[in-house]
DNA sequence: AATAAATCGGTATATCGGTATCGGTAAATA
DNA sequence: TATTTACCGATACCGATATACCGATTTATT
């Protein structure tokens, strides 16, 4: 099977947006140099992208149905049949997580929260309820979620990630700047805040120095 | 001047990471093979990484001094001369980046918040004051702050993107799940979850599907 | 002192993502 | 109906990144 890039794969969801948002326009066709002017990608970049997840051809002078596209894109994401989450670590950042309305849209459930904060528990944020994380084991396999976001401290994110995988979470979303050793079939997606600051940060660093010369 | 990618140059705040954890621990020199099985890295490729940022050498059968390491990764991002910013859209996700002390770390310093809805303003969160968006256009020039944190909704995003820009600054971080079009001498990094999610669903369903098979 | 082991730097190679090109074809136009 | 236009699909190309390899060198060991 094919494997994608981040890169590629990162850029089916803001298709998607784009094409949801022309669709409820009462656009029914749409082109791909259409596509790329609206996102600043070039025009056989999109092209290619779509071929590669659409099984329909697109029609030349129009372009191609923008419904079928969307549904082609989703089922390739995994968007349809949706996935069921748990949180563990309901500090600022998980909170924000909880309370974000976009993830249901794209196919993602949050089921519950856990924390060890006994002052969060049995609380509800973003109108999920929090469990104290000594009841992992106990609960995941009931709630049958795949996912768990990990938004916990650095220092503890290897130890409680082993817990979710204990309790049969089969892919981690890992928001906690640290590495995780986890078995190879488990799923492990990093988001690194640090990370995509210092690409800022070097590339305004660039773009200040052409600046001043 | 080469520019970096943003896999390349997300993986030196991870080294980083890791070394001041060492160094912190009383090791004073590492190898390129011992990062590689920590971060899961190959060997060659942390070798490379590191000769592109250091300038001392490595000794056959020691390695590198990790204090000189660490000086060389923090001036190559600019972690050194710290940069300021401010922060509009005090929302869930604004409040946890308000609330973030590693930024500071690297050499990021948010000054102050904005944001429309007048019953944040002039509080403090996270220590720093919330003012109103309008007063954005007066208030940035003389903050002097190169970077935008834009945590606002996707409707109000470019709009406000351009104020930020008409307020003199030069770099825009976009949490915001819309595309901005701005002077292409602006630099926009764009931290879009949904993308990062595309991918953890996507390599999940390949997953389950291997395991079904 | 001689040998073995580990890590380095440099280079060569392969893969991959992105870009450009080109012929074909449906739609619009005259 | 003939011609032009716009978009598609396929393929070829290019640059860059990651990987693999190899000789050199320093340290540790016997």
């Amino acid at each position: 099977m094919k494997t994608y890039s981040l890169n590629q794969l990162g850029r089916y969801p803001i298709y998607l947006k784009l094409l949801k948002e022309l669709h409820e326009g009462g656009v029914e066709i749409v082109s791909s140099p259409l596509i790329a002017s609206r996102l600043g990608y070039s025009e056989e970049q999109v092209r290619k992208d779509l071929q590669n997840v659409s099984s329909e051809v697109g029609r030349p002078k129009k372009g191609r149905d923008i419904k079928l596209l969307i549904e082609d894109i989703e089922t390739f994401l995994g968007y349809r049949d949706s996935t069921s989450a748990i949180l563990i670590g309901v500090g600022h950042l998980g909170s924000a997580l909880l309370n974000f309305p976009a993830f249901s849209e794209m196919g993602l459930e949050i089921l519950a929260g856990f924390d060890s904060d006994p002052s969060l528990l049995w609380k509800r944020v973003g109108g999920k309820e929090i469990f104290p994380i000594s009841m992992l084991k106990e609960i995941l396999p009931r709630l049958n979620a795949h996912i768990a976001i990990l938004t916990v401290p650095a220092k503890v994110a290897q130890e409680v990630a082993l817990l979710a995988v204990d309790g049969g979470a089969k892919a981690i979303w890992n928001f906690a700047p640290a590495h995780l050793d986890l078995p190879p079939d488990i799923v492990v997606e990093n988001v690194n805040l640090a990370s995509s600051l210092a690409v800022l940060s070097h590339r305004l660093n660039i773009a200040l120095a052409k600046e001043e010369k």
